[in-house]
DNA sequence: GTATAATATGAATAGTTATTCAAATGAATG
DNA sequence: CATTCATTTGAATAACTATTCATATTATAC
């Protein structure tokens, strides 16, 4: 992968996580798979919005989804974003 | 720290990085150190652009900087930064 | 089939932010 | 001190994006 091709794929990795609604469904999700309903309730944030975010995270890997039912259950796609977290927290923690 | 606090540290931390103009000035002090101007002319954007951008790095502690005359040496504040990035990467390489 | 529950989608809006331009500041040098 | 070079700052604008609201799917149950 070329080097500015690169550049922009990261950038678009890191600002999918850049926002606070999204990071708090990643949280909410390390806590175990849950489906939109029960995310939407869970941060008292509007099931409208769950939808549209998790399309974001779904589209960037973030996280995956399988249907049970009526309802789509969604769970992390990718350890990856734990180690990211992680490190993250390390640096704002200097 | 508390946990939403967290997140959105979290998340303008991510935010940051998540701007194609900022990662590149992150990667191009990843070959050294440099001042603005040669940010700039090596990126091909404009100073003022460069130096917008900095100040945002440098809030997140990102990029620190020393003057050395008329001119302002940037660098890499912290490596953190580097592990951030080489993870983002193994998750954008599936 | 109709009704109900869960999720997704699209359009509209409001709020944010990246970029540019012009001007101001800071430092060296004649 | 005036000039030049390097950087910062602020205001204005254009582009983007998070959120809301209303509507459309999708699946089950009756």
């Amino acid at each position: 992968m070329e080097r500015e091709h690169q550049i922009i794929k990261l950038s678009n990795m890191f600002s999918v996580l850049g926002d606070e609604t999204r990071l708090s469904i990643v949280y909410f999700l390390k806590n175990g798979d849950a489906n939109v309903t029960q995310i939407a309730n869970g941060l008292g944030i509007s099931q409208s919005l769950v939808s549209h975010q998790l399309k974001t995270l779904r589209d960037m890997l973030i996280v995956k989804s399988r249907r049970d039912g009526k309802q789509v259950i969604y769970s992390l796609d990718d350890e990856h974003v734990f180690i990211l977290i992680e490190t993250a927290l390390e640096h704002i923690k200097h």
